[in-house]
Formats: C-alpha cells, structure tokens, sequence
DNA sequence: TTGAAAATATGACAAATGTCATATTTTGAA
DNA sequence: TTCAAAATATGACATTTGTCATATTTTCAA
C-alpha cells in the first residue's frame, strides 16, 4: 500500500480533481459500464485522476504499466518509435476509452507510448483491481476481449491498407477516420482534432512533405479548408470516393 | 442441435479421425492447456474434427462464426481481400493456435479468410461451449486475452514496419519470422513452410515482381538459397542486418 | 513588440517501388 | 509422356513517394 500511497503522490498535482466513478459520464461509456456497484466503489476508491496538458506523455514504451487508464475527457494518441527516430501513431482514444491495457494485460513492457493531444483528465485504475474484475466478473472479461478483437480488427485493416492503398488514398481515410473518432465542432465542420502535418503525415504514414502536399491539393480540390491545424471536412462524398471507400 | 448435427455433417468427411481432446498434443500448446477435466470432456463431446489438404479454405471473409478452430496440426494463413482484390497475408496459425476467434468473440463477422497453406488438421470447437467456458473459468478468459493482446502487439509492430521499413528490410524481416513461426525441416536450413512468390510478396506488402527480385538478390548475397519454393536460410545475422534488427 | 525557433509550404530532384511485356521454367492434368 | 496453364524470372520503363534545400509563416517566450 505505501508503494501505491507513493505512486498517487507522483502523479498528483494540486489541481487533480478527484472524480467519483460512480455517475462518471466517462464510466456509461467504457468497458466498466456494466460492472455491479460494489464493484464501482472498489474501483472509486483505488483510482487516481490526473490531468494532462497537450503534448504530455501519460506513458513511454519500454516502461512496466501497474495498471490502466480510462480517459475521461481529452483526447490520447498511441504512438511507437520507428528505427530512424521516426514516430507512427497506430490508435487514439477518447472519453470512456482505456489505455495502456494491451501491455498490462499481457504482463509485458509497453509496446508503445500514450500522449495527451489535448487537455486530457485519466483516472488511474491499479493492476490487482482489475485482475480481480476479471476473475470475478466473467462479464468484464468479455467487454475486454470485445475492446481487444475491435483493436485488432483496426490494426488489421491499417495492416492491409498501408499495404495496397496508394497514400492519397490513406490520407483522405485518415481525415475521415479522425473525423469520426473526434467528431466536429458545433459548427459541424471543423474537425474536433488538431493536429500538427507531421502527426497527420505518422498517422497516414507518410513523409511530412508528402502530407502537406496532400492537404493542399485536397485544399485546392475543395473537398477540406484549413487554416493552420483547424481542419474543415467540406465534401465527404468526395473524400470518400478519393479514399476509395464504396458501400 | 439439430443445427449443429448438420453442420457437423456438412463439414465432415469420411477419412477424418476425431481426436481425443485429453491427450490431445496440441491442446498442451494451446490456450486451452490450463482447463479443468471436465471442461475438457465438454470440448471433446462438441467438438469436431477435420481434415484441409494445402489450398482449401477454412472460413471466408464476411461469413458468420458459429465456433472457433483449433490446429491440431499444420499451417494456416489469415487474410484480407484489398480494393484490387489483391490478398494481403495478416496472421498464420499452428499446431495450437487458434483461428477465427477474433470475429466470434466480437460477435461480428468474419473480416479475415482462413486458408490452409499446408495439409492440416483442425477441431471446431461451437461458439457456445466457448463463451460459457468464458464465463465458468476466469483462467481461461485471461489466456484469450493474452493471445488477442500477442495479436494486436505484433499487428500494431506490422504498421510501423509497413509505414516506416523500406521492402527490403521487411523482405528480410518476413523470411526470420517465417522460420521462428514455422521453424525448419530436419536438415536445420530449410524453412518447413512452403509459399508461393506471390504469397510471400503479399505477406511483405510489395508486388510479386518486387519480391522475386529480392529473393534473387538475396541468393545472390548468399543470404538464402532456394530451389523452386524451398526456401534455405543461410546466413541468419546476415539477414538480421538487411532487416536492420539489432539488439 | 520583437526575434528566434518551430512549423508549414514549395520546388527540384533522387530513389524506391510498381507495372507491363516477355521469356523461361515448373506443374499438373489429360 | 506431353502439352497447356501457372508460376517464376528479368528487363525496360513509369510512377509514386521521399529527400533535401530553401522560403515563408506562425508561435511563443523574453
């Protein structure tokens, strides 16, 4: 327990706002929404919030996880570190998603690293208690082999797409994707996500040039405006047929 | 049941043996090695056996999972159809492994194909037994888990390669992991998995042409030698070094 | 505000990879 | 065995994409 007392102690900052799960809005939406009530308090009682700026590292690759993140508010890339020093996004995560499960899960090191690319307020959920949600409650489980199966269905579809998809055609999917992961503002255009063209470029994976380039043309082509980060989706029938999505 | 009798019929031919689940090899080496005996006598009197001769298909890319397949023994390949209907290889499976297991437990259909690339044996293990073993045994729940977690690490490390590795590396990466998949024949050089030129290019993410021409490069390089599809593995640091894998 | 650093933009060019055409070899069925 | 079809191989070339150089713009701290 000192340890723990120790960890929360690190990670806490005066401003934290200790949440309480029970009528977390985050919870209705994450793999907890179902668990019993007692269960709820274990968790309430054992997690740690913690608020994140933009560009804030939550975790780094090769670290040892002592357990999960939920994310209440903000926004999350997951990224990896490629040979040439070269950083590839490979999932992102929102309100009411987990983070930094895989590799707790599997009892491993991270395999990649999590940055807040937004505000972003966690909470943290120790390892024991989630081990024991999964051993006494088989529902939890199948929540997690269900997040688990969508993840590796995604990873998947990337895997074929940077495979045989020509990069016009992933970046136009990409804008699409962030587009539904993130949503618009109210004014229903501008994309909720800003992020910078190298982010975009290790997104699509591509070179930051050739990401550039891309938005341009689709700028000129007027199926996207921006100025600077600030994306506006303004012809989806037309991203959807460059990015060669049909059905 | 009378559903899954006709089924049974329907998938079953005449030489094929129903294994023992008990003694059965490949259940040590599978996520099923830790149940208890009577979960295991339950596998046994629904499960079925089958035998694939090298080619034919196990399950097909927008079909509905009514169970999961466990190798017994041989090889399997999972993969996707791209927009030119051109195959992408994304998994293999072995003596142990399981197959369609993603798409079951997500309760979806199946994104993936499944084809044997070698004469194999499989057991078809109905959806039913498995989700109430989900739900008996909590044990078993963590080794799904840990298996979709091994899933989505290596899916994820596929992404950054095909993003960020140029073809020659990963040409040289497919071949190492080839031989930690399937291992070699007797003699200690030959790979014992045997692909076609355009197999092997759909599982690097290149053209055929492209992977013919790295695998003459490498012979010439006395990395590999080959006759027809028999593929030796001759210089493994070599190949270690062109796939730039170090520590 | 101002200036330096970072991000974005664009051109010119190089390199990697794919495509097409066409041999050559291998395979498998008649 | 024999022949046609499929797989493998190779050259020539086109296209895509990345790299490097260099402007231009934006951002942010002093």
């Amino acid at each position: 327990m000192l340890n723990l007392v120790l960890f929360q102690k690190t990670m806490s900052k005066k401003e934290d706002i200790q949440h309480d799960c029970e009528h977390c809005h985050a919870r209705y939406k994450s793999i907890f929404c179902q668990i019993a009530p007692d269960e709820v308090k274990i968790i309430n009682e054992n997690k740690w919030c913690q608020s994140l700026e933009k560009g804030q590292q939550l975790f780094a690759e090769g670290a040892y996880p002592h357990g999960i993140f939920c994310v209440n508010t903000g926004k999350i890339k997951i990224h990896q570190m490629g040979d040439e020093g070269r950083e590839q996004i490979v999932r992102f995560a929102k309100e009411g998603d987990i983070v930094g499960y895989r590799a707790m899960l599997a009892g491993e090191k991270y395999s990649s690293s999590a940055t807040a690319i937004d505000t972003t307020s966690i909470c943290f959920i120790p390892k024991n208690v989630i081990l024991s949600l999964i051993e006494k409650d088989s529902n939890f489980s199948i929540q997690l082999i269900k997040l688990l199966s969508s993840n590796l269905k995604h990873a998947e579809e990337s895997i074929l797409h940077l495979a045989q998809k020509p990069v016009r055609e992933r970046m136009a999917e990409s804008l699409l994707f962030l587009k539904e992961m993130y949503g618009l503002e109210p004014d229903g255009i501008t994309m909720s996500v800003s992020l910078s063209r190298e982010e975009i470029a290790t997104l699509v994976g591509t070179a930051t040039e050739t990401a550039i380039r891309l938005l341009s043309e689709f700028k000129s082509k007027k199926l996207v405006s921006f100025e600077g980060r600030k994306i506006q989706i303004i012809d989806i029938p037309g991203l959807l047929k460059v990015a060669n999505i049909h059905d």
